[in-house]
DNA sequence: ACGCCCGCCTGTAAGC
DNA sequence: TGCTTACAGGCGGGCG
């Protein structure tokens, strides 16, 4: 579900709503969310530690710990962090449930079990994550070279949209934004960086900035499942200014012909078959 | 070394 | 109405 705009704005509300408490007890009552390590570790590892930072890696969440280790985060499809009080109902699909010492909560709810947390320490994280050790430049954390960024990308010869959404070319980028950026940019999906004007590559560079930008200031995306929300519950805005995804049939707002939907290596894919060359 | 395709799950919506 | 199928924000692994 979530890429990098609503991973940013979960970890912009763990930052105020989860930095400086410390975990009195966790509760881990799914059978698959913590597959790294035994329920008991992760457990033992977390009790009475403070958390001190929340830092955002691509689409991975990882909270830093005040005995040293690594809280690690990741959402996949339909995971979800959810602040509570320990009074609130829990909902179905809650698998783990931490509870502060000055009260409140923090729950990992996911339907589709894709999700995952682990305790690990830094030095093992990379090793941990191998799609770490490799990730690609953060479109909004960092600001990008244009002299990297187009260096970079005529290193590669894969088309745009799989490019886009490769964690070693780019941080953070899935589905929903890969669409969003190249119709932004007014280039097709299937284009490979070698064809590309410099002109081309410059409106890229500005689309993927701006449309991210714009899609975190907008809290993130929450499509029709509401799959996504952040730690109150709230949905994001930014897809009542998508241009593209799930919106067959609609209108180009660019120039009025259908928005197209095609399936590109099993991932529904939107584009404007005018506009975007 | 790369691209393609499946599997991992549950829930919802569309199709018959 | 009810059953069946397709599909959903991600990623790793196995294949050719």
């Amino acid at each position: 579900m979530p890429e990098l705009p609503e991973v940013e704005t979960i970890r912009r509300g763990l930052e105020r709503e989860v930095v400086g408490k410390r975990i009195k007890t966790v509760q881990v009552t799914g059978t698959r969310t913590i597959r790294r390590q035994t329920k008991k570790v992760f457990i033992t590892k977390l009790e009475g530690a403070k958390v001190t930072h929340v830092e955002r890696r691509g689409k991975y969440l990882v909270l830093k710990l005040d005995t040293g280790e690594l809280l690690v985060i990741h959402l996949r499809m339909s995971g979800q962090l959810l602040r509570a009080q320990a009074k609130d109902a829990v909902v179905k699909h809650t698998h783990v449930v931490f509870t502060f010492t000055q009260g409140g909560q923090l729950r990992f709810v996911d339907p589709r079990t894709f999700g995952e947390l682990f305790v690990t320490a830094p030095d093992e994280l990379t090793k941990e994550i191998t799609e770490l050790a490799d990730l690609g430049m953060d479109p909004v954390d960092e600001p990008i070279s244009w002299v990297k960024f187009r260096e970079k990308l005529l290193s590669r010869t894969t088309k745009l949209k799989p490019l886009l959404m490769d964690q070693s070319f780019l941080a953070g980028l899935g589905n929903i934004y890969s669409d969003e950026i190249l119709w932004e940019a007014g280039l097709r999906h299937d284009r490979v960086p070698q064809t590309l004007s410099t002109m081309e590559i410059r409106r890229l560079y500005r689309a993927i900035v701006e449309v991210l930008h714009e899609a975190v200031k907008h809290r993130g995306s929450t499509l029709a499942d509401e799959g996504y929300v952040d730690l109150h519950g709230r949905p994001g805005e930014f897809q009542l200014l998508h241009q593209a995804y799930d919106r067959e049939g609609q209108a180009c707002r660019r120039c009025r012909t259908q928005i197209v939907r095609e399936k590109v290596g099993q991932r529904s894919t939107f584009y404007c078959p005018n506009c975007q060359i």
